[in-house]
DNA sequence: CGGGCGGCCTTG
DNA sequence: CAAGGCCGCCCG
């Protein structure tokens, strides 16, 4: 994959064949075709356009085309306040997901307790995944864009918990390797004052028993939500405003299955122009791929929390959220018994944690038999 | 950080 | 009374 990469930076895009590509499917798969290129809108009368053919009808035959309008895909983009999608109404998740993190906002006190999961008031119902077709169906809602991405807005985490911006994600998937890398973005913010992340699934093809390629995916629930066999995810990151450093850039395509300690990030790096192809989405298109971005990996590290990194993050944040001594003990007990030794920021919030529930406990008591 | 579940209370 | 929302608890 690595080599594919390098491939990728290396050749320039070629643009030309795809216009070239697009004008020749017009001109061999007949007239609406060439009608519907010029773009949406009201078909206007084609002035500047090649020389009409022969056979061409007149204009009133154009305006009886769109009469009763054209299909709807419903695949606007969505604004919200730190993030915006493109909606796949057949699939019922998002198409692609774009967010920007900054150092400021990963940090703050919105909570994710008093978020919940709700169907897009923007999506038409008919299209909408529901919380149902989920719970229960053996698969996790997956954020895309992240919800610990917008701690500095309450409004801006609970547009997160929308639907439309969910996929059904395998469970270890979700806490663990996915969760890993939505960490090591939010990390890249200390060394990139700006970081784009575009998110989203995939349903790759795979290869049956009789050696044919299909795309086949599960759907779930009354909605026939579609679990993708893949997710990926496209980060660009810029050193500052007024940096002379290229743009870093890397696209990562991760199986929606539990992934271990035993993987690091750059086995699932592919080109980008190899992710945009499967998606049929071209990434930041105002991004000179070809000499404005250098890879992400090779200047900076792509580097996964440790098992023990993770660890102890977690149990950190358990200890954090413990209401009660014995949950204390508890916590830490779990620790012991994984053999990872506590460091010194988790010893700090475990004894004020201590010292905290200690005194509440006497409180809660007095509360208990006044009550 | 990322998730789910069940009991209890409110509400219509 | 049942359905729905919230809270506390649980997991990796």
């Amino acid at each position: 994959m690595a080599e594919a990469l390098r491939s990728r930076f290396a050749r320039r895009r070629f643009w030309g064949g795809f216009v070239c590509g697009a004008a020749l499917g017009a001109a061999t798969s007949g007239l609406a075709a060439a009608q519907l290129l010029r773009g949406p809108g009201p078909l206007p009368a084609p002035r500047d356009s090649p020389p009409e053919p022969p056979w061409k009808a007149e204009p009133v035959a154009e305006s009886v085309l769109g009469k009763y309008g054209f299909p709807v895909a419903g695949t606007q983009t969505r604004y919200y306040t730190n993030h915006a999608l493109s909606y796949d109404q057949a699939k019922r998740v998002p198409r692609w997901v774009i967010e920007h993190l900054s150092k400021h906002k990963i940090v703050g006190s919105a909570d994710r307790k008093h978020c919940k999961f709700r169907p897009d008031p923007g999506v038409p119902p008919l299209f909408s995944a529901m919380n149902e077709d989920y719970v229960g169906s053996g698969w996790s809602r997956g954020h895309m864009a992240p919800a610990g991405d917008n701690k500095y807005s309450p409004k801006a985490m609970a547009e997160t918990f929308y639907l439309s911006n969910i996929v059904p994600q395998n469970y270890e998937n979700n806490a663990g390797f996915w969760n890993r890398m939505e960490m090591y973005c939010r990390e890249l913010t200390e060394r990139f004052e700006d970081v784009w992340i575009v998110s989203g699934p995939l349903t790759l093809p795979q290869i049956d028993d009789n050696g044919k390629k299909r795309v086949t995916y599960q759907v779930i629930g009354k909605d026939d939500v579609a679990v993708p066999s893949h997710l990926y995810k496209v980060i660009l990151a810029r050193r500052s405003a007024t940096s002379p450093d290229p743009l870093v850039l890397g696209a990562f395509v991760v199986p929606n299955n539990p992934i271990g300690f035993d993987h690091q990030l750059p086995e699932f790096q592919v080109g980008i122009e190899e992710l945009e192809k499967m998606s049929g989405l071209v990434f930041f298109p105002q991004v000179n791929k070809d000499k404005e971005v250098r890879n992400i990996c090779e200047i900076d590290t792509c580097k996964l929390m440790s098992l023990e990194e993770f660890t102890l993050y977690i149990t950190t944040r358990k200890l954090q959220s413990a209401r009660t001594l014995e949950r204390l003990g508890k916590i830490m007990s779990e620790l012991r018994e994984k053999g990872i030794e506590p460091d010194e920021y988790l010893l700090e919030v475990y004894k004020r944690k201590e010292e905290e529930l200690a005194i509440q406990k006497p409180v809660e008591a007095r509360e208990g038999r006044s009550g």
